[in-house]
DNA sequence: TGAATATCGTCAAGTATCTTGACTATATGG
DNA sequence: CCATATAGTCAAGATACTTGACGATATTCA
C-alpha cells in the first residue's frame, strides 16, 4: 500500500454525469457479483440491462426493442444468448405471424427472485451508507429526472435528431 | 406514434440500481451525442471514462491504472486509441525508465474545453427539469454514497473479493 | 383480389471494448 | 550480481454492439 504522493493527486471529476456514471457502475459490480456467487453465472450487466425490460408476464420480442434503447440486432443476440443459457425462451406469437413471444423459463424466475432478494440487500447497504433521508431523496430525484425526460427544450449543442427509423 | 396497449404497459423497474443506471445511461448519451455534434468525433463513452481519470497535467500510465477499476491491458487499448486519434501523447518517464507519461495534446485540451462547456449545459438543463433543490439533494447523496464506500461490511452475499495483484 | 409497403425477426460481417496469458525491460533490495 | 517486483507491450479470444441485407407475414389501398 506505498502511494507515492509526489503528485498532488488531482482531483476526479465531481459532476453529475461522473457521479451518477460512478455510482451506477458500483450498483452493478456489486449486484452482478452477487448474482455470480448466487449461482447465476450467466449473468452479465448488459443481460441485466436486457432483463429489466422484460416483465415477469412476457412480451413481444418487437414491444422489448421499443423499450430498449439499441436496435432490433442488438436485442436479439442477448435474446440468443439468453436462450441458449435457459434463461428464456421464445414462442411464437398466436396473433402475429410475424412476432415473438419471450418469456421467463423457471430458471428465469428464480434469478429473479434472487435478483429481487439481492437489490434489496443492496439498499439497505446503501441506506446504512448515507441515510434513509437522503436515500429517499436521492431515489426522489432520479425519479423526477426520469419523468421530465423530454420536457426542457434541449439547451442548443445538445443536438439528438432521433428522426430515422430504419434498420 | 401509434401505440397499442392491448398489453397493459407492466411497470418498469423502480430501484435504485436501475434509476442509477438510466440517469447515467441517459447522460452519458445526451453529452457523447453533443461532444460528437461539436467535432470530436473520436468520442466514445469508453474512452470518456478513462479520460475522466487523467487530470489536465497529464499523469503517469501506472496511475491510471490504479484509479481505473481495470486492467492494465483495458487501459493500454484505449491509450492506443486515444493516441492513434491525436488526443493523448505517451512520453517516457524521465525518473522511471519503465514507466511512461500521458498527456493532452492540444487537441484533448480543446476537447476537455469544450467537454466542460457541454456539463454545463447539461447540468443546467437538469435543474431545470427537477428544480436546483432536487438537484442539490442529488449530488449530496451521490457524493456522500461515493465518499462511504468501503464502510458497512457487506451484507453477506455481495461477496466481492479483491485480493489478487497479478495480471 | 392483388400489388405496394411496412413490420417482425433473422443471418452475417465488422468494430469496439474488455479479459486472459505470456513476454521484455527496468527497478529495487539484498 | 541475483531474485523479485513493477511498467509496459503483444497477441488471442470473448462479449457487446453496429450495419447491411434478407425472408416471411401483415396491412393498405387501388
Amino acid at each position: 500500500m506505498v502511494k507515492e504522493l509526489d503528485e498532488k493527486a488531482e482531483a476526479l471529476p465531481d459532476h453529475v454525469g461522473w457521479r451518477l456514471w460512478q455510482a451506477s457502475r458500483a450498483w452493478q459490480a456489486q449486484f452482478a457479483a452477487a448474482m455470480r456467487a448466487t449461482g447465476h453465472s450467466w449473468f452479465s450487466e448488459a443481460r441485466a440491462g436486457l432483463l429489466g425490460h422484460i416483465p415477469r408476464g412476457g412480451t413481444r420480442q418487437a414491444a422489448l426493442i421499443e423499450r430498449a434503447a439499441t436496435t432490433k440486432q442488438a436485442v436479439q443476440q442477448l435474446l440468443d444468448g439468453l436462450e441458449a443459457e435457459g434463461v428464456l425462451e421464445r414462442l411464437p406469437d398466436p396473433r402475429d405471424g410475424r412476432g415473438k413471444l419471450v418469456r421467463y423459463t423457471r430458471k428465469g424466475l428464480d434469478a429473479l427472485r434472487d435478483g429481487d432478494r439481492i437489490k434489496l440487500q443492496i439498499e439497505l447497504g446503501y441506506i446504512g451508507r448515507i441515510g434513509e433521508q437522503r436515500f429517499a431523496a436521492l431515489m426522489d430525484a432520479l425519479r423526477a429526472l426520469d419523468a421530465a425526460r423530454g420536457d426542457v427544450p434541449e439547451t442548443a449543442a445538445a443536438a439528438q435528431d432521433e428522426t430515422s427509423e430504419s434498420n
